[in-house]
DNA sequence: CGCGTTTGACCAGCGC
DNA sequence: GCGCTGGTCAAACGCG
C-alpha cells in the first residue's frame, strides 16, 4: 500500500514538508493569499449584535459579572449579565461579592437594571425622555410607567445613602434629574442598539432563508439534470444500437453529472445503461470508430475496473483479498467514479519557466513512471497524489522539447481529501477547469458556445496567458506562464480563450517557480468563477424551460455575472496580482532566508522530490524500448 | 527497514 | 492484424 503513509496527516506534512517524495508546501505567504482579491472568505461574524461597549466598560468590574459567572470564563456581555435580580431580590449572599464602592455601584446596578428590565419590554421605549415628569405622566401606558418606576425606585433606592450628603432639596433635585436624562439617554441608546440588533438579526434571517431556497433550487436543478440525462443516455443507447452514436452527446451527458456533481440513487438507472455500454465490447467494437466514445468507455474501464479501485487495493496483487467484493464495491462506488473519470478527462496543463524539475503545487505526489513521449527528447514523468490513499489525482511532467527552462505540468483529476491552502490553488484549477470545460460542453456541442460566451464576459483583455481547449481527445486548459505562447498548442486547439493578466509576465523572469507557483492560484479562481457563471448560466437555461422562480434566478446569475466581470477587469485585480507576486519575488530578492516569502521562494526554487529524479537522477528509464533516450535529456537546459 | 524512485514489462487504444 | 504510443504496474533498487 504505497499510499498508506501519505494519506495519514495531512497537517503534519503540511508543516513538515518531507524531504522525500516531493513534499513541497511552500506558498505560506499570508501576504499573498490575503491580497489574492478572489480567495473566497467565509466569516462567521459571532459579534453581529454587540451590545454597547460604554455601558458595557463601566459595569466589566463588578459583582454582577462575577457573580453571573465566577467560575468560567465570562461569556461576551450582554445586559444578561446584569445581576438585577439579585439585587431586586436583596440576595445576601451576594452582597459580600460587591468590591466596588457604593458610589460606582449604585451607578451600576441602576444601569443595569435598567437594562436588564427593558430587554425585557423591548416596545415600550420612549427613548428620548427627559424630563423627569414625563416619568411620571400617569397616562403612560402601563409598561412604560414600569420602566419609569423602576428607574426611579431603584435610583431613589441606591442613592438613598447619598441623602446625608445631598441633603438639600435643589441640588438634590438637580443631581437627580442629571442623572436620570443620564439614564434615560443610556437606556435609549440601549434600545436604539436593540432595534439595530433586531434589524440586523432580521437580515441574517432573511439572507440564510435565501440561501436555503437557493441551495433547494440548486438542488431542484440537479435533479432535473439528471432526469434529463438519463432521459438523454437512454436515448444515445438507442442511437448506438442502430449504429449512429452521437458522441458530443454522450460526452455531454458524462460532464453534466460531472459538473454537478451530483451523486445520487437516482443516477444508478443511468449509470447501469453507460457501465452495461462500457462492459460490452460488442458495443465497443461496433462503434469502433468513434474515438470519443471509445475514450469515455474504456476510462470508465480503467477508472472503475482497474484504475482506481485498484489503485487503492490493488485487487490483482492479490494480498489484499479485495476480489469477493469486488462487484459490491463497484455497484456502490460507480457513480462518483464515473464522476470522477470523466472529470479526470479534463486536464489542467501549467506551463512555467522554471529550472526546478517540479512546480509547487501543495501536494504531495509519488512518481510512478517515466516514459518517452513522441516528438519529445525529454522523458514524461507520471507522478500520482499521495496525500490520501485512492486520490484519482495525476499529474504529467515533462519539458518542452523546444525550450527546456520551460516545464510543463499536466494535472488531471480531483483530490477526494482536504487540501492545504496551498494545494487549493491547482486542484481548484484543475477541478474548475474540468467542470468549466465540461459544462461548456454540455451547454452546446462543441463547446464553442461556452468558451466565446466566456470570453466576451469574463475576459475581455487578451493576452497568451493561457488557453483553453475543448478538443479532443481531452479538454484541456493550457495556462501559460512563459509568457511566450507554445506555438505547438496554438494550433491543436479548436477553441480557446485567454486570461487577462498582462502585467505578470514581466516578473516571472524573476522568479518562474514562485508565479508558477501563484498563477494556478490565480486560473484556479477564475476557472472556478467560470465554472459557476458556466453552471449558473446553464442551469438558467434550464430553469427559463421550466419557468420555475426566474427572478431569482436571473437575480443570482446576474449578481455572480457582474462579481465576476468586475473581478475579472478590474484592473485593480490585476494590480493586486502583482502586488502578491511582487512581494513574493521581492521578498525573496531581498531576505533570502528569513522571511516566510523567502521561505517559499526558496523551496519554490529548489523544489524537487528528494531524488531530484527529474533533473539529475537521469531519468532515462523507458519502458518502451523503441523510446530510449539519454539519460541527460532531461536535465532542462 | 521503510519508503520513494527507477525501470522493464505489460496493457489498451488507435491508426494504418 | 499489427505496430506505435500512452499509461500503468510492480519488482528491484537506493537512500536515509
Amino acid at each position: 500500500m504505497p499510499n498508506a503513509r501519505s494519506g495519514l496527516s495531512i497537517d503534519s506534512d503540511l508543516i513538515t514538508s518531507t524531504p522525500s517524495g516531493a513534499g513541497f508546501f511552500t506558498l505560506h505567504n499570508p501576504t499573498v493569499l490575503n491580497s489574492f482579491p478572489l480567495r473566497p472568505t467565509t466569516k462567521c461574524n459571532t459579534n453581529l449584535f454587540p451590545i454597547p461597549t460604554a455601558t458595557h466598560t463601566n459595569t466589566t468590574p463588578t459583582t454582577s459579572v462575577m457573580d453571573s459567572a465566577p467560575t468560567s470564563s465570562p461569556p461576551p456581555p450582554t445586559t444578561i449579565l446584569f445581576p438585577v435580580n439579585r439585587r431586586c431580590s436583596h440576595d445576601p449572599d451576594h452582597q459580600d461579592y460587591d468590591p466596588l464602592p457604593s458610589d460606582d455601584h449604585k451607578r451600576m446596578v441602576v444601569v443595569g437594571e435598567t437594562v436588564d428590565f427593558f430587554a425585557d419590554n423591548k416596545n415600550v421605549v420612549k427613548p428620548f425622555k427627559t424630563n423627569v415628569d414625563d416619568f411620571k405622566d400617569s397616562s403612560s401606558p402601563p409598561g412604560l410607567e414600569l420602566n419609569v418606576n423602576t428607574g426611579l425606585n431603584l435610583l431613589t433606592t441606591n442613592t438613598s445613602s447619598d441623602q446625608s450628603i445631598v441633603d438639600d432639596g435643589i441640588s438634590s433635585n438637580t443631581e437627580d434629574k442629571r442623572a436620570k436624562n443620564e439614564l434615560v439617554l443610556l437606556e435609549a441608546e440601549l434600545e436604539r442598539m436593540k432595534m439595530e440588533n433586531f434589524r440586523l438579526r432580521d437580515m441574517l434571517n432573511q439572507v440564510t432563508s435565501n440561501y436555503n431556497t437557493l441551495q433547494t433550487h440548486l438542488s431542484t436543478i440537479m435533479q432535473g439534470q439528471k432526469t434529463s440525462e438519463a432521459a438523454e443516455g437512454q436515448h444515445d443507447q438507442e442511437k448506438k444500437h442502430s449504429g449512429n452514436g452521437v458522441v458530443p452527446k454522450q460526452f455531454m451527458d458524462l460532464g453534466l453529472a460531472a459538473a454537478a456533481g451530483a451523486v445520487d440513487t437516482d443516477e444508478l438507472s443511468q449509470s447501469s445503461s453507460e457501465e452495461e455500454r462500457s462492459r460490452s465490447p460488442g458495443n465497443n467494437a461496433e462503434n469502433g470508430n468513434n474515438n470519443e466514445e471509445s475514450v469515455v468507455v474504456d476510462h470508465d474501464k480503467k477508472g472503475l475496473g482497474r484504475g482506481i479501485d485498484e489503485r487503492e487495493d490493488s485487487p490483482d496483487q492479490g494480498s489484499q483479498g479485495w476480489a469477493p467484493n469486488k462487484i459490491a464495491r463497484f455497484n456502490t462506488s460507480k457513480n462518483i467514479d464515473q464522476t470522477e473519470a470523466t472529470i479526470r478527462k479534463a486536464r489542467v496543463s501549467v506551463r512555467a519557466r522554471s529550472e526546478a524539475p517540479l512546480i509547487t503545487d501543495g501536494c504531495q505526489w509519488r512518481k510512478y513512471g517515466q516514459k518517452m513521449a513522441k516528438g519529445n527528447p525529454c522523458p514524461r514523468a507520471y507522478y500520482r497524489c499521495t496525500m490520501a490513499a485512492g486520490c484519482p489525482v495525476r499529474k504529467q511532467v515533462q519539458r518542452c522539447a523546444e525550450d527546456r527552462t520551460i516545464l510543463i505540468t499536466t494535472y488531471e483529476g480531483n483530490h477526494n481529501h482536504p487540501l492545504p491552502p496551498a494545494a487549493m490553488a491547482m486542484a481548484s484549477t484543475t477541478s474548475s477547469a474540468a467542470r468549466m470545460l465540461l459544462s461548456g460542453s454540455m451547454s452546446s456541442a462543441d463547446g464553442l458556445m461556452n468558451s466565446n460566451f466566456l470570453t466576451r464576459t469574463l475576459l475581455p483583455c487578451s493576452s497568451s496567458m493561457a488557453t483553453i481547449s475543448a478538443s479532443a481527445p481531452f479538454p484541456t486548459v493550457t495556462l501559460d506562464l512563459t509568457q511566450n505562447p507554445n506555438p505547438l498548442q496554438i494550433p491543436r486547439q479548436s477553441t480557446q480563450f485567454q486570461l487577462p493578466f498582462p502585467s505578470l509576465p514581466q516578473n516571472f523572469g524573476n522568479a518562474p517557480a514562485a508565479a508558477a507557483t501563484l498563477l494556478p492560484q490565480i486560473f484556479g479562481q477564475a476557472l472556478y468563477n467560470q465554472s459557476k457563471f458556466s453552471g449558473l448560466q446553464m442551469s438558467q437555461d434550464m430553469e427559463s424551460n421550466k419557468s420555475e422562480q426566474p427572478v431569482q434566478q436571473n437575480s443570482l446569475t446576474d449578481t455572480v455575472t457582474a462579481a465576476t466581470a468586475a473581478i475579472t477587469s478590474d484592473p485593480n485585480f490585476t494590480a493586486a496580482l502583482v502586488a502578491a507576486i511582487t512581494s513574493i519575488i521581492g521578498g525573496s530578492a531581498s531576505h533570502p532566508n528569513n522571511t516566510p516569502n523567502s521561505n517559499a521562494i526558496a523551496n519554490l526554487a529548489t523544489t524537487s522530490n528528494s531524488n531530484g529524479n527529474l533533473t539529475s537522477s537521469n531519468s532515462n528509464s523507458n519502458s518502451n524500448d523503441n523510446n530510449k533516450i539519454p539519460s541527460s535529456s532531461f536535465t532542462g537546459k
